[in-house]
DNA sequence: CGTCTAATTGAGTTTGGTCAAATGGAGTGG
DNA sequence: CCACTCCATTTGACCAAACTCAATTAGACG
């Protein structure tokens, strides 16, 4: 099943019936597949249809005058990438491929109507985009306040738990599939100071690199180096 | 009304019918009051209600180990301060009065009701957390790749379009309601270095201050400066 | 006139940026 | 199997934007 990482995703947070489990499912009107680096929505392009990310990781990123670039979002399996685009209609950021990835095509339409005849449905979806929001949070403080160090940490810390939350990742390991010109874009920093960065964080031994592989190995004080709680995540069933 | 200055951002997006503007009215089951730096919501409480700005300015905190802070969203009336609690139930920062503040309060129950029968007005709210949320991409974008000039120029500018397009500012000028202190806190930066940008702001006749009073003398620089472009806002009228 | 807060100034420091080059690894074609 | 290429990572030397700390000044208000 296409939606299995979304449906994971959400029902952490709340149950689903298993009628909005099949309604989920029959969103999806299509598929694609992009290769790294590709785009795969420019700003300011009038959408009528979401994308829901399957396979692959994605980042939403926004270009500057002189060029350079701020990653506002990375996003794994079973994150909707533009969801917003539904009553935005029109998104102020690109959406890149970071890897090779599938997507699926989720019609306005369809979504329109899950908000006339689904309203928990809606709700999740609200939910789902409201986690996004409380993300682009966490984001800023630790781009506005904290040094190089503790915001590459948290970072670490961050996809590590989104990823081992839908199964992505376990035993404090993951496949860091950012370079560190990517990592920089994400926290505001340079390629440069992130690769002395993260030889700070090898050299501390908190954490292990081995090519794209990361293992945290102390977990406790990278968490806290990087002032992360990842109770902005909402990893917690309430209903909503 | 109390709920006016909240039609009218509405309505800036996609109108509304009668029966849903005064829906809107009868979701305000209460009426609060706090004074300048009073904690309205703090982080981490579980809430059963959202609350609409009627006067005032207030802000959204975080607060780090070291108590630094930074402010991730500045609400002008019209605003609901926290609709996104409606769906987290629990807020990932706390909400404070910038200047003493009038807000209604909205009972979950309410939206929830909202969400079963008027699906466009469901959409209509989903829009506003959607346009927080770009907001929060902007000024992380802001925070991490844009200079303090260029930061501060487009803080100044953002503030003047959204008071303007509610008809709360005109003619290039307002009231700032920020002190520089917590100007650093919404861009990342330093009280004293804030002050020296003012300055700098001020040489080069770009804005005018008098006491709390801000007049833009050249709109097109500081905009061009500070990289200001309002799509983010999504300032035009569309079916939602 | 005294108090309180916010704005301003000065001197010295630090974090992270810039620029340019070197190294390393994975994949490719001969 | 070996050069060759393409990236990404790493290193070094130097620089600058923004921070720190500690005073001082200015306004608003009672």
């Amino acid at each position: 099943m296409r939606t299995a990482d979304l449906v994971k995703k959400l029902q952490i947070r709340d149950a689903l019936s298993p009628n909005e489990v099949t309604l989920l499912e029959n969103l999806i009107s299509d598929e694609v597949a992009f290769g790294r680096h590709d785009t795969i929505i420019k700003e300011g392009e009038h959408q009528t249809s979401s994308r829901l990310l399957l396979q692959g990781w994605v980042a939403r990123t926004k270009i500057l005058n002189d060029g350079r670039r701020q990653i506002s979002q990375i996003h794994i399996a079973g994150d909707f990438v533009d969801l917003h685009s539904f009553t935005l209609k029109c998104l102020d950021h690109s959406i890149v491929a970071l890897t090779d990835c599938r997507l699926g095509v989720v019609p306005h339409d369809a979504l329109r109507k899950v908000t006339e005849d689904q309203p928990h449905l809606t709700r999740m979806l609200w939910l789902n985009t409201m986690i996004d929001a409380a993300t682009h949070r966490e984001w800023l403080t630790a781009t506005g306040r904290l040094s190089a160090q503790s915001h590459i940490a948290h970072l670490i810390c961050e996809l590590y738990v989104r990823l081992q939350s839908v199964g992505l990742a376990r035993d404090h390991r993951f496949d860091m599939l950012l370079t560190q010109e990517e990592i920089g874009d994400a926290c505001g920093l340079t390629a440069v100071h992130v690769n002395r960065v993260m030889q700070e964080l090898r050299a501390r031994e908190l954490i292990e690199t081995k090519q794209r592989s990361v293992r945290i190995i102390d977990w406790d004080s990278l968490q806290k180096i990087g002032e992360f709680d990842p109770i902005y995540l909402n990893l917690w069933s309430e209903p909503r």
